[in-house]
DNA sequence: ACCTGAACACCGTTCAAGT
DNA sequence: ACCTGAACACCGTTCAAGT
């Protein structure tokens, strides 16, 4: 009779390692746990292995990160050509605020890929094709994708930035800020605080689409003047 | 005959440690080798002093990064109540995006800073003291405001975020990608690239001001139509 | 081909000890 | 009060070795 095979790790199964399984359990760590969570020992542990197995699958960490960054971009809406570009323009800007809030590790990696990867290329082609298909010529492309992303991703920055999450947090949060300042000194800033931060029905959040539509009518409203004669309509018509 | 008394450390004169001199080394360390180069150890190093000693004026490293971020926002322009709002808020925008750039480690670290400095105190103070003079309600200066630094912040961080730094560097990456993908695949990236991109005189720092001033031409037009009622002008006069 | 154990050269931070 | 040396609990990554 063959003795049994004991299997070596009883804990861990086995499973044959694949880019794909990294990439995914990567990103549940960074959800759960943020970007400093995310080491080469966690992944590997949380994947039953050795960390230099990895190694095996990924050229280094940097490899890692650009996968996860690829997936974040997958995640956003992909716009069609359309004559009505501002509406898929907010959707997708709109669904890329989601992503980039729902994995907010993510925002901060965005300035240091230097390797794309083809759900990130194939978003890009896709804004650049609507915006084309709109009427923009390349250069007038070119300033509305850098003002529309330069809008979203400093939006989201903000947003993230803010050191509390819900309503209930931002009044201890206030109250330590004005503590910390003086007597009359910074009078507008705890105007802003008092009179609007702290006011019932506060979101900084809400502000995105309204911001945005400012954004967008204005790249529209510049996209009909023909070319970039930026002289306000004023006087006499 | 008293024996000269040989210092310490030849090397590394001993001046008293203060938060002015570790702020401004580290502020150097940063600017040369990015914020990675930034270790307690290396900014010790540079001060003739053991790491251990940094702790006996800052809580943590963090602290450091708090006081260096501070630093980076007193380097923009203070801007100062006027009717002319635009200006004033341009001046500033263009001085954060240069202080920004200046100090590219800066923008990562804006999001995690959790105690503003006086520096930042002041800063947002007078912005959002030249908005309220201008005319702005609460709610359309945190809507001014919010949109204005989501711009800069934005903008910067794609500038951040090119893969090249002048001219001449365009064509080796542009290269690399473009060889990267695909026969047919991505025409509209590819068209960019080509037709925009490599074209002579391009750079994607001069679309600044003019996103700038969209955004805040904007801004203005619906401060003079009094409250956020968002209809185009369309139509008979 | 794929995974491993040990090691290397680092980190931020704590602690007890020096002056 | 201020600075130090040694140590702790980590990092990413290399390398030679196992199967």
């Amino acid at each position: 009779m063959a003795a049994p095979r004991k299997s070596k790790t009883e804990g861990a199964p086995k499973i044959r390692l694949t880019r794909e399984r990294v990439v995914a359990v990567a990103l549940a760590i960074a959800d759960a746990e943020g970007s400093s969570g995310l080491t080469m020992r966690a992944l590997a542990g949380r994947l039953g292995v050795q960390a230099m197995s990895l190694y095996h699958h990924f050229a280094n960490k940097d490899a890692v990160l650009d996968a996860l960054v690829d997936e974040v971009f997958g995640e956003m809406h992909t716009p069609r050509p359309t004559r009505a570009w501002t509406s898929e323009a907010r959707r997708t800007a709109v669904s890329a605020r989601e992503a980039l809030v729902r994995h907010p590790w993510a925002l901060g990696l965005l300035d240091s890929r230097r390797a794309p990867g083809p759900k990130s290329l194939a978003h890009h082609d896709a804004m650049l094709g609507t915006l084309r298909a709109a009427g923009f010529d390349l250069p007038q492309t070119a300033l509305a994708y850098a003002t529309i992303d330069a809008y979203v991703y400093g939006f989201v920055q903000q947003e993230l930035a803010l050191p509390f999450d819900g309503p209930a947090d931002v009044e201890g949060v206030a109250g330590e800020l004005m503590a910390g300042m003086g007597e009359g000194q910074f009078p507008h800033l705890m105007e802003f605080i008092a009179g609007h931060a702290l006011a019932p029905g506060y979101s900084f959040g809400a502000q995105f689409p309204v911001g945005l539509d400012l954004v967008l009518d204005a790249l529209d409203r510049r996209l009909g003047r023909e070319d970039g004669d930026d002289s306000e309509p004023r006087g006499g018509c």
